[in-house]
DNA sequence: AAATAAAATTAGCCTTGCCTAATTTTATTT
DNA sequence: AAATAAAATTAGGCAAGGCTAATTTTATTT
């Protein structure tokens, strides 16, 4: 099996695989875990002998299929503990993915799949990520951001792309969770601004960067 | 905080007090933990740093206060991982022991508060042992094991002292779990070993050691 | 195309936590 | 008490996974 840190890389490479779609080079690696990119390029070499990744400079890194396989089931992990500390244990939304991020590395033969039962099988985790079955296969992610929507556009929260406490917490002040409706009211030319309405209730606005990290349905 | 192989030596240091009221000495600790004695006299001398422990040559490892407190806790998370594990994931008795070795190590300033709260604050753990509440108290640790009644008691398995598989295996196969009501009818003088009725059934003879794993309540 | 900037890589070092081998200390026998 | 055995300790090393600083490649400007 992986070593805890190799298990952090693939899971970053997984990410900014599903997050952009841009090459993956080890300068956005280094970014993404505040390592050194000297450190990465280390790392790389070590995931390539594993035959968990291929390297090549043009494409920068890539998943092979087998890599794939095992950073899908360290997101299934963190996202069914991440299920259990809200629902069960009375975490909120903020605190969560902290101690998940602990959590997903422990390793057992049946512990996801028992307590995805525990669970009730959940198709999506707090933050609206879709948690990946036993088999690798999931949910589709939601990808249309609110900041991509058409101004008069009614929609419904359906995931956050960002989920430090900083942008949850602000959430939970404007009132805003999985499923809260808003409509985006005008998008300003100037920078991107977004004039929202929240459930119905008045005007607010929010930055564009605010926008592009709210996932929505419609 | 400490890191894993500290808090896997402080852990350690406190079953070997616990279980013995020995003296502790590198060495134990070594086999104990399968380690090298040279890398225990490595980490004696780190947590003596951290004031975790005092070490005396004549009086052995002693644990402070601190380490005390410290190593409860560590106890207390891992017993409360082996309840859930077992009545909310559906383990088996010998499945647990390894998970919650790894899950003990979660550090978080409420997750064990909690789950002994979602648990319903469980006094016992599954293998019998009592488990420390948060201000680090706990109930009394059963201590007269099988081995010790005298030939025509009825007693009730009230704890295990090994958690191998292999002994709660036997355990299983034997039909014997906590509560289960078992009487001594003779001691073999000759090697200790010990002829008992389980639950009112027919003779069964166990060694003495088997007799020594197995805590009773009366 | 040359100059500059940015990214990637290499080299060498550090800490943690373990190891073996050698040595010193302490205990146990004879 | 001397000899022997066992335990503890020291010294030196190793792998993992980081780091900084220096160098080489690659991209971007001018």
């Amino acid at each position: 099996m992986h070593t805890l840190s190799e298990e952090n890389y693939l899971k970053c490479i997984y990410r900014l695989w599903q997050d952009r779609g841009e090459k993956i080079t080890p300068t956005a690696i280094a970014e993404w875990l505040g390592n050194n990119p000297a450190s990465v390029v280390d790392m790389i070499r070590k995931l390539t002998d594993k035959q968990l990744i291929i390297y090549d400079k043009k494409k920068g890194v890539e998943l092979t299929a087998q890599g794939q396989k095992d950073a899908t089931l360290i997101v299934r992990r963190h996202r069914l503990w991440e299920v259990f500390l809200l629902e069960k244990l009375g975490y909120h939304w903020d605190e969560i993915h902290d101690i998940a991020e602990d959590l997903e590395h422990i390793k057992d033969a049946t512990l996801a799949d028992r307590l995805d039962k525990f669970l009730g099988f959940p198709e999506y985790d707090p933050h609206g990520d879709p948690i990946p079955k036993a088999n690798g296969k999931m949910a589709k992610r939601h990808s249309i951001t609110l900041a991509d929507v058409k101004p008069g556009t009614h929609c419904r929260v359906a995931a956050v792309k960002d989920t430090t406490s900083a942008f949850l917490q602000y959430l939970q002040k404007l009132d805003i969770s999985i499923g809260t409706k808003i409509q985006l009211i005008e998008k300003i030319p100037f920078d991107g601004s977004l004039v929202i309405s929240i459930a119905g209730g008045e005007r607010t606005t929010v930055s564009q960067k605010f926008g592009e990290n709210i996932l929505t349905d419609i």
